[in-house]
DNA sequence: ATTTTGAACAAAAAACTATTTTGGTCGAAA
DNA sequence: TTTCGACCAAAATAGTTTTTTGTTCAAAAT
């Protein structure tokens, strides 16, 4: 055993991430998996149960990377505010930055996969959890004022979801950027006067 | 002529309104809407130069509809916080009735019409100079507080954008009417401690 | 003059068939 | 324990025929 059985399975999800990308689901074969990762077909079965277990793996270790990055991203202060914003921010570059290097899923029908549904609604949860949770340390540090966080961490939640629609069209991150950090502005100071 | 050509016109266009909501752009055939306005196929053709004008004529009255539907709900108040949120929860309950009966356009690749795109992009102008022009009002009457209202206007279009993910999957309504109220009293507050 | 329609036709979609590719299995070899 | 060639059924693809559909047009009806 030169390398652990696990070494291998993930380098096969690490090479089958580039093809599943450039090619999309189905149009991703077997074989060319395979190939990519220097074995035989059935080799790679030895590692996975079917190609919807490699597809699994390595939307997993995708989601992994994305959350410790945006855990990384908002460990680098403790001041609520800049936390929400730092959040907010990276959250936004990181899906759009996912969102390009799976472009070839944009021509790909992709609600007919129904765990491609289930991992948006972990990663949902995931978020509202994250903002909900630095809702609840601004008001203990008397930096928000908000009086529901729950209903207020939702909110946030589906505001961001809007940036969505522009992943696909906007080319350059710049502008959206610039909006996100608009739309930040907004929802700290509210737009009702005093 | 016992009826004048518009009134025809404006009938087929009523009832290929029905035919494409249950079928679908591709699937409704000429000769079904023809059947439907008791035409022969060919007459349809006296009318419209083709299937794509007979769509976009559907198109271009709904969204007239859906304007004018807009106008009269939100000129109810001249109040203008009470008038920015008429206009949220009519725009987020017309849109959703919309997408609701137009259901059978889910299942097909709407993105390849770049017709629809256009469509899109007339109606987002239009709700950003309302939401603008409610803002100004609102700031000039001293109850709003807002530093930039174009970009505020902007992150406001972006943030409702949010809740068309929801449009295909939630059934009932009145969560997500809950949702926008939320969103809104959130929108005028703020979250910052003052 | 305006409106309607049946007949006709090219283009597209659908149905069908033959062929190839692909996901997945198994037993043997390394 | 790991790799892989050989194999198979199912699915995708390619190729062909048949049917449907979008559109035109000249003639008939109003």
């Amino acid at each position: 055993m030169a390398v652990s059985k696990k070494a291998v399975r993930d380098a096969i999800v690490d090479t089958a991430r580039y093809i599943f990308a450039r090619f999309g689901y189905r149009k991703t074969t077997m074989d060319a998996i395979a190939r990519a990762a220097r074995k035989g077909k059935s080799s790679v079965y030895y590692y996975f149960k079917n190609k919807e277990e490699i597809f699994l793996a390595v939307v997993n270790k995708e989601v992994g990377s994305v959350k410790e990055e945006i855990r990384n991203a908002i460990a680098s202060t403790s001041d609520p505010k800049e936390k929400l914003t730092i959040y907010v921010l990276t959250r936004m570059r990181v899906l759009y930055r996912i969102a390009h290097f799976y472009s070839s899923f944009r021509e790909e029908y992709l609600q007919e996969y129904d765990f491609i549904q289930r991992f948006r609604e972990d990663l949902d949860r995931y978020e509202t959890k994250i903002i909900l949770d630095i809702l609840r340390d601004g008001i203990k540090k008397k930096v928000f004022s908000i009086s529901d966080p729950i209903t207020a961490a939702n909110s946030i939640v589906v505001a961001l979801k809007g940036f969505e629609y522009y992943w696909g069209t906007e080319e350059n991150i710049t502008k959206l950027e610039k909006q996100t950090e608009d739309m930040l502005e907004m929802l700290y100071r509210g737009i009702l006067k005093k």
